[in-house]
RNA sequence: CGGGAAGUAGCGCAGGCCGGUAGCGCACCUGGUUUGGGACCAGGGGGUCGCAGGUUCGAAUCCUGUCUUCCCGACCA
């Protein structure tokens, strides 16, 4: 069984890759970097999509678009957050080809078309759309501004992995602008909780809500808060970032707005983002070795029945049977697919739909119907039940909740077991190499000894958590004076 | 971007050192028997060896360059 993926305690990197490309969700590409996401993968991305865009409409969002390409003098006006992406930009600087005068089947850039300012491709938004927001603002009648985007950008990682890490991915930015620094802050903290109950709830995936040191800080960001989620292998990965901008983009693109005594002032602004990367964590938050493990209300499948004939005979009696369960389950807004592909026999369909993470998987047999039972069986714990075909739909719909909140639990004890305190350096370090996880433990506030802990120990501040707890202590490193704990990890 | 490894049929691999025109398993196609945890029998199709040059009578094999991927590192909201 399953002698196609990788195990875990093998090799964790080749389970991580082994579970994307045979659970389908994604593959390699002839770009560098750059990933095709699958029909099962994307599937999961829509359903995850759906979702947030709704809980962005219903806190008063609405979806905008804005190009791809930002001029280059646009995109350095905001000096902190140009320098933040310089280096990572991919930048287009001519447009045109031509076929090569040495080589007629081939085509070379056209050095006559060169681009009088290049074009960056957007890594983010800021640029564009501050520049963008300077024309509709005047006075604040016209804020908020409360607009989102579904798009790509590209980032030109040195390093990529699939889904965790590609050059280009897909994401929402938020990007919002308002008349006063508290309203500003407040919409920063919404989206924070909205990216924190999408995660805890739909993808059953439990996230410490928190800010980011200075040092991890988004450039060109007073603050950010992110959340911040625990992998199977010890390592933290940010899930998602809300950023409040301050006046720093309004004052880069000259916003300014007129209050109700018609004095002029630089807006506010935020901006948030979740992106294509909450796969991978979904794909490591829960997967096992025989293959992923989706969370069932955003599993592209919730259900599948395979049935398992016995005769020629058999087969119109089972797929009449099937029919029904499946019209039951469809009326309660279950999901299912019914594999009658007869080239493959059930046991093959059993390691298949539990590699591509199937929450339910319901067996169909002669001897089921005779015995008016199925046979279902859940990915998440593997058990297997024989349940009565009356009231079966009812059942599965019951089982998915159970999945999900059993998917978030196991999750939650997981990342609680490895929260872990530490109070002197040894202890610390000896935590991360041995047992990983976040560390909690006192800092002294600044930036130099976040920088040397890091270098010596490869983590790095995940986050100060939110409504965190103060208690006076000594720094871990430096022994100077600090009232709370934070969290370090090794992170993605 | 530095170090290491890899690229041969859809997938996984052998062949390479000692150049002579490509092989195995799975998958696929046809027919049949099957079907409660990755079925079996028989027959069959498919690749010119990542790409581009070079050496040679002849290159999957030797040389050079290049692209892509993996691992480690540096880098990274």
């Amino acid at each position: 069984m399953s002698k196609e993926i990788t195990s875990r305690e093998k090799d964790y990197s080749q389970w991580y890759n082994d579970l994307i490309l045979k659970g389908e969700l994604a593959d390699y590409s002839a770009v560098r970097g750059c990933m095709v996401i699958k029909p099962y993968g994307f599937s999961l991305w829509e359903n995850m999509r759906d979702v947030l865009d709704k809980m962005f409409k219903d806190t008063g969002h609405q979806n905008a678009y804005f190009p791809l390409f930002v001029p280059k003098s646009l995109f350095e006006a905001e000096e902190k957050n140009a320098e933040g992406f310089a280096k990572e930009c991919a930048v287009v600087t001519h447009y045109r080809l031509k076929t090569d005068p040495e080589n007629k089947s081939k085509l070379i850039v056209d050095p006559e078309a060169r681009l009088e300012e290049e074009l960056i491709v957007r890594p983010t938004s800021e640029a564009i759309i501050w520049n963008t927001y300077k024309g509709w603002i005047q006075s604040y009648r016209d804020l908020p501004i409360l607009v989102n985007q579904w798009a790509n950008v590209v980032r030109w990682e040195m390093r990529t992995r699939l889904f965790l890490r590609t050059a280009e991915f897909l994401w929402q930015e938020g990007h919002t602008a308002h008349a006063t620094k508290a309203e500003a802050i407040e919409e920063t903290e919404r989206m924070l909780h909205v990216y924190a109950t999408f995660a805890e709830e739909y993808m059953a995936l439990p996230v410490v809500r928190g800010v980011k040191s200075a040092n991890e800080r988004f450039a060109g960001a007073e603050d950010t808060y992110c959340i911040e989620a625990m992998m199977q292998d010890g390592k933290a990965l940010q899930a998602g970032t809300s950023h409040f901008l301050g006046q720093n983009f309004a004052k880069a693109f000259d916003v300014k707005f007129a209050d109700k005594d018609n004095k002029l002032d630089y807006v506010w602004a935020t901006s948030w983002g979740v992106s294509t990367r909450l796969i991978g964590a979904l794909v490591m938050a829960h997967s096992d070795d025989d293959g992923l493990v989706m969370p069932p209300r955003i599993a592209p499948l919730q259900a599948v029945i395979v049935p398992v004939y016995k005769g020629e005979e058999s087969k119109p009696v089972i797929d009449a049977k099937a029919a029904e369960i499946m019209m039951e389950l469809k009326a309660l807004g279950v999901s299912v697919k019914y594999d009658r592909d007869d080239s493959k026999r059930p046991g093959w369909k059993f390691a298949e739909y539990e590699m591509k993470g199937v929450p339910v998987r319901i067996a169909l047999g002669q001897r089921d119907i005779e015995n008016n039972q199925v046979e279902v069986a859940r990915r998440d714990t593997k058990e297997k039940n024989t349940v009565s075909l009356e009231g079966i739909s009812t059942y599965v719909k019951e089982l998915l909740e159970d999945i999900q909140v059993a998917m978030f639990n196991k999750a939650k004890n997981f990342r609680d077991a490895h929260i872990t305190k530490a109070d002197t350096w040894d202890e610390f370090v000896k935590v991360l190499d041995e047992k990983g996880g976040f560390v909690a433990a006192h800092w002294d506030g600044t930036p130099e000894t976040e920088e040397e802990i890091k270098g010596k120990t490869k983590a790095t501040i995940r986050c100060i958590p939110l409504g965190n707890e103060q208690e006076d202590g000594k720094c871990i490193l430096t022994g100077k004076p600090s009232k709370e704990r934070v969290l370090f990890a090794r992170a993605y």
